[in-house]
DNA sequence: TGTACATCAGTGAACGCGCGTTCACTGATGTAC
DNA sequence: TGTACATCAGTGAACGCGCGTTCACTGATGTAC
């Protein structure tokens, strides 16, 4: 009962949801409080009862998507231990943005403040996830710099995407796109310029 | 006298100049034509003789920054032919993006409608830009997809160090990590997991 | 060189808008006796 | 079981704000004769 059905049943996880569908279909401009209680069906100041301000609401937005793209990316391969299996899981990164592209930039862009303890977990968790990986793959590797630059290599690939600087026409794409420039990646390094290679 | 010295002297430029300053100070939420008209000294409703709206105002910011962008990668190395020169404009680009974080926001966030002609020019000189210099690091690759990589590196750095997401407390610790990343990527390859490198 | 005129950059008042947030309130729910 | 009370989720009016944009205007500049 302490936190379900009062007078509304549960306002609080239905600004949530009304949040959630105002971002997907407005972006972010067109996430206001007034606009979340107006969806709710509930007063203006209602949400005031659930979240202190504004930005209570769109950090527990985005505490929402690090949860779900956490959870997307360990449903992707149980246990990654080729490069093949990290492409996989860099696919299921940018399909999760494209899915949900104003959370996605939610959860990426300038609003977010270095204060928030919910925040600051979730990024540590991704980049723990991260890691795991790519010990896995690349067992003896610099895995601290490897792990920011695969990291930035979905992400990257996250944001060309849902910005339109790549062909995002269809996720099949996006797919092939995504399978490429990894395995470009890891290939391009055995054929690569001598002084690098010999070393 | 085309466009300089009327009565206010150059207002097209100040309202730019004055756009870019709000830009990093405020970031974009403090990017409105009133403030921007205000900074340049000017009645609220003057910038309306040299932008239409407020989107134009926007578009020719992102487009300047387009511009910078491209020279300063161009300055970072005039004939790259390594792996190593190729980190050395990787470092270039993460670093435009740490100097100009809300500018690079507006020059790739979601504003971006795919119809300003402007900003898919300077999206496809980007890339032709990187093209080339994969082409001429790692020629007889998959340049397409080698190229979507490469940029997908250098631009995820960028955001996650803009977005705090990395360390990215002095400019020699972003120089390092992104050296450090670009080095690990290509050298991950070549301890790579037996059923890729037997391939 | 001097005057009349056209141009057009910048003005200032006004519009309607949606926003975040406050406040005193109402009325449904749960609880103590 | 029934009544009195406390709690607190949701209300609705109101606030001040800055915004984008319109409109008729003013007045400095450049140009034609």
């Amino acid at each position: 009962m302490s936190q379900g059905s009062y007078h509304h049943g549960d306002l609080r996880a239905a600004c949530l949801r009304a949040a959630r569908e105002l971002l997907e279909e407005d972006g972010s401009a067109g996430l206001s409080l007034r606009a979340v209680a107006r969806r709710a069906g509930v007063s203006a100041t209602a949400p005031y009862r659930h979240y202190p301000d504004r930005d209570a609401l769109v950090s527990a937005v985005a505490a929402e998507g690090y949860r779900e793209l956490a959870g997307h990316l360990a449903a992707a391969h149980p246990s990654p231990a080729t490069p093949d299996d990290l492409a996989a899981i860099a696919v299921a990164y940018v399909r999760f943005a494209l899915d949900h592209p104003a959370m996605f930039r939610v959860m990426f862009a300038e609003a977010c403040d270095p204060n928030n303890e919910e925040r600051v977990a979730a990024t540590a968790a991704i980049w723990d996830y991260v890691g795991g990986v790519v010990r896995g793959v690349f067992p003896g590797a610099d895995s601290a710099a490897l792990s920011n630059a695969v990291w930035a290599v979905v992400h990257g690939l996250a944001f060309l995407h849902l910005d339109g600087k790549l062909d995002a026409a269809t996720p099949e794409v996006v797919t092939d796109q995504v399978h490429a420039a990894v395995n470009a990646l890891f290939t391009a390094a055995r054929t690569a310029a001598p002084a690098q290679a010999e070393a």
